[in-house]
DNA sequence: ACCTGCGGGACGCCCCGTTAGT
DNA sequence: ACTAACGGGGCGTCCCGCAGGT
């Protein structure tokens, strides 16, 4: 039958993801893995053909998840250009995507460094969120709310805004309350974006 | 005499560096730097005794490199609180110092979030940096030329910004003039946080 | 029906056959027969036991055949024992029927060496056509047309000189037109043991 | 002190060369030599890049060895080229001197079929056999003491009769007294050869 | 009866970071 | 400063049972 499959390779993908994320991909071994699992070897490289491609798969779905779940915050702010408070809330949304796997995120950027593949997997969805982010810059541009900046430019700064608390928020964790630290900070900059209005 | 010794290990470190860049540290074997370096793996472990420690070390002159770039930087904007952008013509020099350094940077963080002594090292400076910030910020808001928002939060939001853009250069190069985007972005936070003066 | 089942277990022989002869049994895995045979796993271990026993089959099919060729080129041989140029003719047979499965017949001998089973199945031939060869040639001193030496000593000789050929021609086909020289060596044999009829 | 590498050098060779003669190149595992040599496995890389190279330097020292050995045997067959029994005794030498390696000589002939390098490494010397019973033979025939036969089909000949009876001996070695048989059949052959007397 | 997919472990080769002995 | 040796894994593969479907 076709469950247990299903269940097998869910349980190595899922366990994987997790001592990747712990413990880098690296420092991960294939037995590892299987042990925590509670398969064999045999059954790991039944389902994924090398611990390469474990780690494409699983980045494959964390994109799209992590897609499903911009789409969807987006589609608020999209309507309502004028409110750029919903795109500071936003990015408390890829924030919270990315909560305990940013060391998974990190293994996968230096994997993108060497592997073309990883790399082009990485790159295509991030101008995508870049993109996203700049359209509604334009539309508030347009719209008369926003200062005639370049939108892509003003795409490119939010996404480094959100990498960077990312970065900040993962390895300082205790050094403030992210969460809010998110939103004043996009705050700040959706200030210095929309028009003065006197 | 000892000239010979001290060139073997910067030859050492300096091939290491590289090495570390440009493959990652995991990826990179003693072995590799030895031969690359063209000395003997003896050789090596008479200078470092372990792998992590040239790690270590290379760390602590980068970060020292970064540092003193970084402190001359903001000699300027210390005295010059409203003028704004100089500090974000500082964040220029945050990009320059990583040039061609952010593969070892990563690692570093990947690194960093497994052993505690990396993360030691990591984690003050950058706390150093962001305190800085903060101070330039606070003495802004003293003088009544930057809105009275938190210093810290602020302080964080332009580290974020730096670093943002930082990795978005790296995986990213010809995405965009990041040299320019990176004044740019900065001038938009910075028009966020200061008084409007009307 | 059976049909399909006979075909089924055809294939994976012919496969093998032609797998273990190109690459060697070792270096031939059972997956890869089975991928090249078009069949999944479950099925050749459905027809044969284990990996050892696809061998073992093949190797009888060998043998009998390469029996049935080498008797029906003696029956002449054997009714005309003071031609003996028509023993030279016979170990051309040899050599065709070995064509382009020599190194099936190496990892045959190989395998001999290490498994009884296949020892028995390999001794038994070799010794039935020395007996061949040792009959003609008895018959042959006994007619007055040759040497009496011993009979057996000469068997061994000449099916010395057919593997000894077959072997050249096998790891140097391109050193010699071993077709001809297979008739010329032969012929020289026989020379010295004939009768000098002067 | 490079005593003790040598030593171990030579010990790995001694123990992979009887195992390999034993079990087969495949069925020997690194493992196995190193346990049985007492020596660890990075000790065995230390001194061989790779099993394949192991192997080779086995093949080329077995190889000078049979080299030393014919050349010697040959030393007085050359200058006695009517004396042809003496070439009858020179393919004793060669069963000698392949005397409880006739696996290894298969695994080698095995091995050649497919590596390209090893079969450099073997079809080099045997040419050199087959040239040097030729030159034996022209020289005969030139003292007429010999047939005009083809010198390198009567070359090839005898070598085909002393790899033949190598064989036969290596997988049959009850089935005769090897030793005799050797010199009773070269004798059947050189009288083929020789110049009826008469 | 015939065939399939999945799974099980045991190894195989190679290499890695490191310590002893000069 | 350097060569020799050391173990301990790492990844990938292999030969082979079962449970299940057709």
């Amino acid at each position: 039958m076709q469950k247990r499959s299903e269940e097998t390779r869910a349980k190595i993908m899922s366990v994987a993801l997790e001592m990747f994320a712990r413990q880098g991909y690296d420092a991960t071994s294939v037995a590892d893995i299987c042990r925590e699992a509670g398969v064999s070897k045999g059954a790991f490289y039944h389902h994924f053909p090398t611990k390469q491609d474990i780690f494409l798969a699983l980045l494959r779905g964390w994109l799209s998840d992590l897609d499903a779940q911009l789409d969807a915050l987006l589609q608020g702010a999209d309507s309502v250009p004028k409110g750029l408070v919903s795109v500071a809330g936003a990015t408390r949304g890829v924030l919270k995507a990315a909560e305990g796997r940013q060391l998974f995120l990190m293994e996968f950027w230096v994997q993108a460094s060497r592997h073309p593949e990883v790399w082009e997997a990485a790159i295509a969805p991030y101008r995508h969120y870049q993109q996203m982010f700049a359209n509604v810059i334009q539309r508030g541009i347009d719209a008369g709310v926003i200062q005639p900046v370049d939108a892509d430019t003003a795409g490119r700064t939010i996404v480094a805004l959100a990498l960077g608390l990312l970065l900040q928020a993962w390895f300082d964790p205790e050094g403030a309350a992210w969460d809010k630290t998110a939103v004043q900070s996009m705050l700040m900059l959706m200030r210095g974006l929309e028009k003065k209005t006197l």
